[in-house]
DNA sequence: CGTTACCTGAAA
DNA sequence: TTTCAGGTAACG
């Protein structure tokens, strides 16, 4: 369940230990492969594009990892919701709700685990595609607040809807969009458009400082993500709002409180990220 | 734009 | 038994 903290995670775990590495066989569960690899790939199509192949290197791209592979091709991996990668000795036992595996030349394994089988593994000539499908990388400081302030300007959208949004900008999911709103002190479902110049300001600093808050401490691991190795983040245990509704606010005391918002589970301190103004308050605060 | 489906297990 | 889950594509 990993948003881009956490496939930042695994992608700088799992690289020094592909990158030059020849991959020697691809199993599969059946049951899975139309799901993992698209229906109408087969086995031997999936293992002609990747047995023989060496990895030269592990990208990612919002939520994506990518195996950079030797023909110029590359497996463009998405965890989803439970997607795991692992890196295990070939003789290591099988994981649970392990669909897959990589074996490589030095013996080693990528185990796929996935629980609901919503991961998916594409081989891809041309990146093109899905890079345009992607906005930019909130924790690129190319992303300046001027480009930020346009994606939310005159959206009815919830805010937290547009951040979502991948096409926006790439990487930010359900947890680290609730914690970014609650730092710049925005209420979720506030209109995109609606948000005040100075709250636009705190909330484009706040979702480059949660993800880099992720990062630093290799994701959070409420149930199923895991890092390359198998071993939890432990970004959880700072969250200052995630699936803590009931539980008084660090800031102010008053009870954090759960909604839906985008059709998402969202959670928010009422009193810390009030709604808005309407009106004769569109100038900065 | 919001809602539904995809899949499975854990928790309520 | 029912609901819920950190993601996204496909609907209407």
């Amino acid at each position: 369940v990993p948003e881009l903290p956490e496939v930042e995670t695994i992608r700088s775990d799992l690289a020094p230990l592909v990158a030059g590495r020849c991959i020697t066989g691809v199993d599969v569960d059946p049951a899975t492969l139309p799901l993992l690899a698209g229906t109408g790939v087969s086995l031997d199509a999936l293992r002609s594009s990747l047995v023989g192949r060496t990895i030269r290197g592990l990208g990612r791209r919002g939520k994506y990892l990518l195996f950079e592979l030797d023909d110029a091709r590359t497996l463009v991996v998405h965890l989803r919701m439970t997607g795991r990668l692992l890196w295990r000795d070939g003789a290591a036992p099988v994981e649970p709700f392990e669909r897959a595996r990589l074996l490589l030349e030095d013996g080693h394994h990528l185990r796929w685990s996935d629980l609901r089988k919503f991961g998916t593994w594409r081989i891809m000539d041309d990146l093109a595609p899905l890079l345009a499908r992607l906005g930019p990388e909130p924790i690129d400081h190319a992303f300046g607040l001027k480009a930020f302030a346009a994606t939310l300007s005159g959206r009815a959208a919830p805010v937290k809807a547009v951040l979502l949004d991948q096409r926006r900008m790439a990487g930010l999911g359900n947890i680290y969009v609730d914690e970014a709103l609650f730092q710049a002190r925005v209420r979720p479902d506030t209109p995109g458009g609606q948000v005040p110049p100075a709250a636009v300001r705190r909330l484009h600093t706040a979702c480059r400082e949660v993800l880099e808050q992720g990062i630093a401490n290799r994701g959070a691991s409420f149930k199923d993500y895991v890092d390359g190795q198998g071993n939890p983040g432990s970004q959880h245990m700072y969250v200052q709002v995630f699936r803590r509704q009931g539980k008084p606010c660090y800031a102010c005391g008053t009870l954090i409180e759960r909604t839906v918002v985008g059709g998402r589970g969202t959670h928010f301190c009422p009193k810390c990220q009030p709604r808005p103004r309407r009106k004769g308050g569109s100038g900065a605060a």
